[in-house]
RNA sequence: GGGCGAGUGGCGGAACUGGUAUACGCGCUGGACUUAAAAUCCAGUGGCCGUAAGGCCUUGAGGGUUCGAGUCCCUCCUCGCCCACCA
């Protein structure tokens, strides 16, 4: 048994006031930028889930160095948001008090696991020299025309008085007063991301990601090619308009039956006066509140109404009815569609109910009639006038070129909302002056601070408006009289979405960062984190990179070359941990009872990094065990042999290549299992072992349990640190046999198994292996009808 | 509804491009040490039949390909995650 209590503080001590683990900017050395994601500093501190990823990258950074390269490992604090804003609403005490609070607790349970970070580094979005920069990276994007303004729905609580996020309105309801939640048209700040959904969704093809990550943002982006076909509309009155649907699938618009628009086109045409019915304004009011009340449950019930229009289809001329419904949306495409109720689910389901024509227009391929209910695939048109018999492909591009509609493609992906309407985030760098408008903050005002003089008690405003500090001698840049600010905060995703490109110069007072050290330390290598910012950080973060390359800020489009996922930790009771059920394990208990190498061990040997997996705290005994056993036998006096042990000397060598391919491989479960069975080797010849062999032992063993191997080579006699040798090279000789164990199968079972020399020919082992006993016995003068030789593994008999 | 995963001992999990299924760890059983217990060490441990030698079965279920399938193909069941009226 070995005191974790004494070793491990030991040496973070020592590690932290020799800054052992500090990136060299501009090296010779050729770099690695291992990334972790930053936590958000909540009151809760580190949960189970952060030590897993923490301790993959620590292992890959420990690893490289080893092996010479120059890595970068940085940590810092994702500081703004919510939470330190809902705090101080309840209980009074501002952000900038929590936060400060909160970051030392989590700085110290980080220390506590011995992590590899360059401290040197550390950054804080809440800090006004950080963000500043998340200003700077404002204004550059609003220069670049990628940051504009426009009126968007957002939720609101009439109780609270506030706006709220999507994840606050719970069933329509309110989540803090459970009050009904309406929609309200504010002006909103927006990225404008769709302009790189091309680029973003290409690129994807050529990183080393996740395959599950890259499906989600191919999926989250949504290309789909269809065209854009215009309807002419008339009204009772006979006043005729016209309006445009997209489809992907143009073939099918003889079968197009009538149009859908949504309420959100509808209320448009309301506003510029022309639907007047008191029945159609009704439900577009009821249909837009439903939207946000029950996004998820709504829809199966296929509500609608008649718009009391008439739209003439381009393929035949004939007239057909326009309605109103809730299950076309108003954000994607043109907001409305030609219905298809033959060759589209929710088309025919709305047909159904309402009673409207379903003509056939599109017959499988394999069957002889058209099919009854609903076919979606594609196929051969039929009562389609001159393109009759045509296949669904052909028909697509001819009908679109014979109704002179236009080919387009169309993206799910929307623009990126990145105004809050609260108080803890960036400020929005702009000012609004009566006569000049909205002026963007000079680059030399940076930053925009926050101030103290703040009331959190939500008043529907971003609080903000009620500061006095922050709107004082505000004047307009351009024309110098007195102006306003704007008082919303930047989402917190906006500070994440360049953090690690501000630790390559993470002190720098005049630019978010230097180009060349940009140059040096960029792109990010390895990245770990997880499959939840698969369609949130992970595409803000690319489009981020890509604005500011063609600025010309980065040499490089894309920043994040490897990802890879953690798992989910579970509770013991195969459920998630949470507060509320009492399941949840605390890191700090852990450390002091076992010591943050055993954590670290044990949360890598749990199972495959990616892999959801439940805790278990039995199983933290084996890898303490493991380690026991390990200090036991390096301080344990023994004999030291004088030569090497060829069976020993084989195992090492077969364990540093066994070792090196799992870390790179992010096998960190099956890298312990081998460095286990290396131990239990070595304590079972303990009096064969050389002085060298144990040091070999040590040295793998110390990107896992640093603090125990930093001990262990100290014991074995070693003044400098063994993070500053390096790691082991396998030597070839050591990796083949001269012997293999072949099995004999006789059809197929497994009956036997042969000691022979390696490389054997077919014909030597097919001799051998007839002329055994017990394969006699089997066969039992039966004659082999064919003996399959699978050279150095395996010879199966067919009788 | 769409997308992505995953089902292997009592448990967490191993198994390279098809070639000894159950590595490693936990747990359990027996033994050593101890007055005793814990810790530690040693041995055993997929199931069924058998005193034994040995035999049969076994990777969610059922088919198929193959000399040989946890791994490949088809059908089905169960569970998990993400997205969700995307025309």
């Amino acid at each position: 048994m070995y005191s974790h209590k004494i070793i491990e503080p030991k040496w973070q001590k020592i590690w932290l006031t020799e800054k052992a683990n500090q990136a060299e900017d501009f090296s010779s050395k050729d770099k690695k930028y291992i990334l972790d994601m930053f936590p958000y500093p909540s009151g809760e501190g580190l949960h189970t889930g952060h030590p897993e990823g923490y301790t993959a990258t620590d292992i890959l950074s420990r690893f490289y160095r080893f092996q010479g390269f120059n890595v970068i490992h940085p940590i810092g604090w994702d500081a703004f948001g919510l939470p330190a804003e809902n705090y101080a609403i309840k209980k009074g005490t501002p952000p900038w008090e929590t936060i400060p609070k909160n970051i030392a607790n989590f700085k110290r349970q980080i220390q506590s696991l011995g992590f590899s970070y360059d401290w040197d580094r550390e950054i804080n979005t809440s800090d006004p020299e950080y963000y500043r920069w998340t200003q700077w990276l404002f204004l550059q994007l609003y220069k670049a025309g990628l940051a504009y303004k426009k009126a968007a729905p957002v939720n609101w609580c009439d109780s609270c008085q506030t706006v709220l996020a999507n994840e606050q309105v719970v069933g329509g309801k309110c989540e803090r007063c459970s009050s009904e939640v309406s929609q309200k048209n504010l002006e909103q700040w927006f990225f404008k991301v769709t302009q790189y959904a091309e680029e973003l969704l290409k690129e994807i093809d050529n990183l080393d990601w996740p395959e599950p990550l890259k499906a989600a943002q191919r999926n989250w982006i949504g290309k789909s090619s269809g065209a854009e076909i215009k309807f002419k509309l008339k009204d009772s009155g006979n006043q005729v308009k016209e309006t445009i649907v997209f489809t992907t699938r143009p073939d099918t618009i003889f079968g197009a039956t009538f149009l859908v628009v949504s309420p959100e086109l509808a209320k448009d045409w309301i506003d510029a006066g022309w639907l007047a019915n008191s029945a159609v304004i009704t439900y577009i009011k009821e249909s837009l509140e439903r939207r946000i009340k029950d996004p998820h449950g709504e829809h199966l019930k296929k509500t609608g109404i008649f718009a009391g229009l008439t739209a003439i289809n381009p393929a035949n001329n004939q007239e057909i009815s326009v309605w109103i419904a809730d299950y076309v949306l108003g954000g994607y495409g043109t907001g409305a569609i030609m219905a298809v109720p033959a060759h589209d689910e929710r088309d025919f389901e709305f047909a159904k109910k309402f009673d409207l024509p379903v003509v056939e227009v599109i017959k499988p391929l394999n069957q002889e009639s058209a099919s009854t209910g609903c076919f979606c695939g594609l196929g051969e048109l039929i009562n389609s006038g001159e393109f009759t018999g045509r296949l669904s492909e052909k028909a697509f591009t001819e009908i679109t070129k014979k109704i002179g509609a236009k080919l387009t493609t169309r993206y799910k992906i929307r623009d990126w909302l990145v105004s809050r309407q609260r108080f803890w985030g960036a400020p929005i760098p702009i000012i609004y002056c009566v006569k000049c408008g909205l002026q963007p903050v000079l680059e030399k005002d940076l930053p925009v601070r926050l101030p103290d003089d703040v009331d959190f008690k939500p008043t529907g405003e971003s609080p903000l408006k009620r500061s006095k500090k922050f709107q004082a001698g505000v004047v307009c840049p351009k024309c110098g009289k007195e102006a306003q600010r704007e008082c919303d905060t930047l989402d917190t995703f906006v500070c994440s979405s360049w953090y690690f490109l501000r630790y390559t110069d993470p002190n720098n007072a005049k630019e978010a960062f230097a180009k060349p050290l940009a140059r040096y330390w960029l792109p990010v290598d390895i990245y770990v984190g997880g499959m939840e910012h698969a369609v949130g950080h992970f595409i803000f973060s690319r489009f981020v990179t890509k604005a500011l390359a063609d600025q010309n800020y980065l040499p490089f489009r894309e920043p994040f070359l490897k990802i890879r996922n953690q798992g989910t930790i579970l509770a013991e009771d195969g459920e998630k941990m949470s507060k509320s059920r009492g399941n949840v394990v605390n890191p700090d208990e852990v450390v002091a009872n076992y010591g943050a190498d055993t954590l670290r061990l044990y949360e890598m040997f749990m199972g495959p990094f990616a892999d959801t997996k439940p805790w278990n705290m039995n199983n933290i005994m084996g890898v303490r065990r493991f380690l026991d056993r390990a200090y036991t036998l390096i301080t344990e006096p023994a004999k030291l042999a004088a030569t090497i042990n060829g069976e020993v000397e084989k195992l090492i060598h077969r364990t540093i290549k066994k070792v090196s391919d799992d870390i790179e491989g992010f096998n960190f479960n099956t890298a312990i299992s081998a460095l286990m069975i290396l131990l239990n080797e070595l304590v079972s010849k303990k009096d064969l072992i050389t002085q060298e062999q144990m040091e070999k032992f040590v040295v793998l063993l110390a990107p896992f349990a640093p603090h125990l191997a930093e001990e262990l080579w100290q014991v074995l006699g070693h003044q400098q640190s063994i993070f500053k040798g390096k790691w082991l090279k396998v030597d070839k000789k050591y990796l083949v046999d001269n012997e293999v164990t072949v099995v004999i199968q006789i059809n197929g079972k497994v009956r036997a198994e042969l000691l022979v020399p390696i490389d054997l020919s077919v014909e030597t082992l097919k001799e051998k292996v007839l002329a055994l006993p017990v394969v006699e016995k089997y066969l039992a003068s039966r004659v082999p009808k064919k003996v399959i030789v699978i050279p150095n593994k395996l010879v199966n008999i067919v009788v």
